[in-house]
DNA sequence: GGGGGGACGTA
DNA sequence: CGTACGTCCCCCCC
């Protein structure tokens, strides 16, 4: 090893640094969509990281403040006494940052009555009488007193914490010209306004300096304060207590009791684990890459140190046996004991294709080399399609393979990727290797796609399947009984459902799309023309930038709400710039045009890219994509195609059904969310309101405005409706104004006398949050959790989001609950009647069905009887169908 | 090329 | 200062 033999101890002032770092970086610019602002953590992690690369430190510790009084305080009242009141954008930081450290397994020390410099003086004295190199990081000036031969300090320039500038003892008297346990002499000459430590009038680091040199020490000069000239020296002889204070509190001890010495804090490997969850939450994706290498090639460092030279992989990975025939048969009779003992199962593919199979129990695994048809796999075959348990990871992508290579499987009785999205919903779930490290803190060797010549030779499928299994373990033993449930009753067996449904697609009638695409472009460039000619010249219509110049700077309108770039150009910013305006500018109709016309086009234009040969589109369900229990859908997104405007609805047109089928039906589930509400909370005018049978809205307008039914006034109904809405969201007075452009005290006013009817529903929503604080999640109907972190953050705006989300995930996660049991019950009695129409797509509370011929009857039994009796709440669950020729036609 | 930001489509 | 998503484009940065 090149690094000397010496142990290098590294000690940080946490605090200074962190300061440091809150004042050099924006905080705008390091803030999370959460909006936890993250610019001192950040400034400071990306220092400390740099500090391990370059140091290389063998024992690391930070020191805290505990607060900002110490025993100095006692000693001087005032001490830092002018110090503003430490910013809450600064303050929040700092148990995040100590999360963070404590996830990267470095220990930080706090010590009640002292300051962090006091620490680090300790650490330094015994540091250096224990035989280390000590370095020192501290933007405390006072620490150069520490400096020595054995001690060095690392000290932030100006700028911020990115560049740290070293001092030896060399550079402290190159600096400034004497020893560095002379420094607090100067200090106290010169006083620290920081510190409100007043020193000596007309006495300025010069000065101070020639005094120490000539006469040696702080009691030097004020034993000689006699013989001292002019001004300086009367001014030195008036306030030499000053000095004498300031040298008392600049003093750091160094004999501090801590709980630990040097020794126990030697680096330990960094748990990315806990690091990646911490990161992710912050929103760190550079400085995560950046550990990531710190932390392999750390773990790749020390492996030389050991005779044996360490396997990459933590666990002996048991034999991999290549098995085809006969000897594959025995080998999976044996392991899974007669077909009881759940194997791993993991898929060999090339461009596609799938070219073998990794099996594993927890001590033994084989590969199967795939050529179907030279080899006997009557038996294997058999195993895969029976109910036999098999553990895999993101089996739906699985599922897909082998149904496309004309392989059935059956008995996934767990899924990794699944499991984990369970456990921690909300973050991505990632592939096997980045989940076998985060679950079993183990590297799963990887070739690298970067390179030609891979570097590590790629991992059997064999040994893979061996993760699978045991990671699936160590998931399985994570999970509550109800997650558990979820896991094994929702969320498994819709995985079969929902490949089925990624492999039947839909069709899509590409001339339809070719035509409205050819209009689209020639409306969109009429538009753009005529926006040109009202401004005079040609700017993108699709560049915020370029807008706000035009509008806000060239046709010098009123200034939109800011963003973080400027001011808004959205669509509701340019409608109420419209309003404001004493007549309407044609550029912002047309801009708005123009927006309706290119966003309907890119959408057109992506329904045609992802056009298969077969004239059907096939989105990829994304079961592990949202916090809540939806699922989403992606490449493309079949869940956001337009249906509230004319022209977007031409593109559901579009959607039709295939040849050999008859009709497309559609059904929904009609105001789910509230009757969930209604459910939950036990509200009895809200349970009568769906029992009523009337129109919802309707009927709670007549109870809040106190007036019949039939008196209720579309203006009314408006209201309400928004208010309902909005009550699952968190709406607030304010929101609700903005939305329904009324004043904010009739916003209040109408929710009072919303809850003044519906009472219960305020009181389970409160409670939901309560709870949630409580117990650290929401659960649904069905015993879906999600956690939640930030419900007691001091951070305000962290918490009110956390409480809305909170409030809606039960809403929203029990209406995702009941779809997914309709989904199934519904694809079980398909295939249990036989019948041939098929479910194609799912948006969150609507299914689109391909119906057979002859089987519409029978299709809008099974779909509004299964759909209905999915869940037993205390209303009733209603749902529409409708039919036609395509999407938008089979709307009702 | 990656990624953040703004904008906007859906439930 | 209303939840949950995915995708497009622009624009800046590496």
């Amino acid at each position: 090893m090149p690094d000397s033999a010496k142990p290098t101890l590294m000690v940080i002032d946490g605090h200074s640094l962190a300061f440091r770092a809150f004042y050099a970086l924006p905080v705008d610019s390091f803030t999370t969509r959460d909006g936890q602002h993250t610019n001192a953590i950040h400034g400071f992690l990306a220092m400390l990281i740099l500090l391990l690369q370059k140091e290389k430190p063998t024992h690391l510790a930070v020191a805290f403040d505990i607060s900002r009084f110490s025993f100095r305080n006692r000693e001087y009242e005032e001490y830092k006494g002018t110090r503003d009141e430490t910013p809450q954008e600064f303050k929040g930081q700092v148990p995040l940052l100590q999360e963070a450290l404590k996830a990267m397994n470095i220990i930080t020390i706090s010590k009640e009555d002292y300051e962090a410099d006091d620490v680090l003086a300790t650490l330094a004295e015994r540091g250096k009488a224990d035989g280390f190199d000590v370095l020192l990081v501290s933007g405390d000036r006072d620490t150069i007193q520490l400096v020595d031969d054995r001690v060095t300090l690392l000290y932030p320039n100006a700028r911020g914490v990115s560049e740290l500038k070293r001092y030896d003892r060399q550079a402290v008297l190159e600096r400034y010209g004497i020893e560095p346990h002379q420094y607090p002499d100067i200090a106290a000459l010169v006083g620290e306004t920081s510190d409100n430590l007043t020193g000596i009038d007309k006495v300025g680091e010069k000065t101070a300096v020639k005094w120490v040199l000539q006469y040696g020490s702080l009691d030097g000069i004020l034993e000689h304060a006699e013989e001292i000239k002019g001004v300086v020296g009367q001014k030195l002889r008036e306030q030499k207590d000053n000095a004498i204070r300031n040298r008392k509190l600049n003093r750091l001890v160094r004999d501090v009791e801590l709980p630990v010495g040097p020794a126990d804090l030697e680096r330990r490997p960094i748990d990315m684990a806990a690091v990646r969850e911490i990161f992710d939450r912050l929103q760190f994706r550079t400085l995560l890459e950046r550990l990531t290498k710190i932390a392999a090639e750390e773990s790749g460092e020390s492996a030389p140190q050991e005779s044996v030279p360490a396997p990459s992989r933590a666990r002996t990975e048991p034999p991999v046996h290549r098995l085809v025939d006969e000897e594959l048969a025995q080998w999976i009779e044996t392991a899974t004991a007669g077909g009881t003992t759940p194997l791993g199962l993991r898929l060999e593919t090339a461009y596609g294709d799938i070219t073998g199979f990794g099996l594993a129990t927890e001590t033994d695994s084989a590969y199967v080399p795939w050529a179907s048809g030279r080899q006997d796999y009557a038996t294997f075959e058999a195993w895969l399609a029976s109910d036999a348990p098999k553990l895999l990871h993101a089996s739906k992508r699985e599922f897909k393979l082998l149904a496309q290579a004309g392989l059935r499987i059956g008995g996934i009785a767990f899924d990794s990727s699944i499991a984990s999205w369970l456990l921690r919903p909300g973050s991505k779930p990632g592939d096997l290797a980045s989940q076998v490290y985060d679950a079993l803190g183990e590297t799963l060797p990887e070739a690298d796609p970067n390179q030609l010549v891979p570097a590590t030779e790629a991992i059997s499928p064999a040994t893979e399947a061996w993760f699978v299994v045991r990671l699936a373990r160590a998931l399985e033993e994570r999970m509550s009984d109800s997650t558990r449930r979820v896991h094994t009753e929702l969320e498994l067996p819709l995985v079969p459902v929902l490949a089925r449904m990624e492999l039947d697609g839909v069709t899509v009638n590409r001339e339809l799309l070719a035509r409205l695409n050819a209009e689209l472009t020639d409306t969109a460039a009429e538009l753009a023309r005529r926006a040109f000619a009202e401004i005079g010249h040609e700017v993108n219509l699709g560049s915020p930038k370029q807008l706000q110049q035009v509008l806000f700077e060239e046709l010098g309108m009123p200034k939109t709400r800011s963003t973080k770039t400027g001011f808004s150009t959205d669509a509701a910013s340019l409608a109420d710039l419209q309003d404001q305006l004493p007549e309407p500018h044609p550029f912002l109709t047309l801009l708005l045009q123009h927006r309706d016309a290119t966003k309907l086009k890119q959408m057109v234009e992506t329904l045609e890219r992802e056009l298969g040969a077969d004239g059907r589109i096939h989105t990829t369900y994304d079961q592990t994509g949202t916090s809540t229990g939806r699922i989403s859908s992606n490449d493309p997104n079949l869940q956001n195609i337009p249906i509230k405007t004319e022209s977007g609805r031409e593109i559901r047109a579009a959607f039709e059904h295939g040849a050999g089928f008859e009709t497309l039906l559609t059904a929904d589930y009609s105001q789910i969310e509230m009757r969930i509400m209604a459910h939950l909370s036990g509200d009895e005018g809200l349970i009568s309101a769906f029992n009523a049978g009337e129109d919802l809205h309707r009927f709670v307008g007549s109870r809040v405005f106190q007036v019949e039914p039939a008196e209720v006034t579309p203006f009314m109904r408006t209201k309400v409706k928004a208010m309902s809405y909005g009550l699952a969201y968190g709406l607030s007075a304010f929101g609700l104004s903005k939305q329904l452009r009324i004043e904010t005290s009739e916003a209040k006013q109408l929710m009072a006398d919303y809850f003044a009817r519906f009472g219960a529903v305020r009181d389970y929503l409160r409670n939901v949050v309560e709870q949630a604080r409580i117990d650290g999640y929401t659960e649904t109907i069905f015993g879906r959790r999600r956690p939640f972190g930030d419900l007691n953050s001091n951070n305000r705006v962290l918490r009110e989001n956390a409480e809305r989300a909170a409030l809606n995930a039960p809403i929203q996660g029990s209406a995702a609950d009941i779809m997914k049991l309709a989904m199934l019950g519904i694809a079980r009695e398909l295939e249990a009647r036989d019948l041939r129409s098929r479910m194609l797509l799912q948006v969150h509370d609507e299914l689109v069905f391909e119906v057979a011929p002859g089987e519409l009857d029978a299709m809008t039994e099974v779909v509004t009887t299964r759909m209905r009796g999915a869940a037993d709440l205390r209303v009733p669950l209603d749902v529409q169908v409708g039919t036609g020729p395509n999407w938008d036609a089979a709307a009702h």
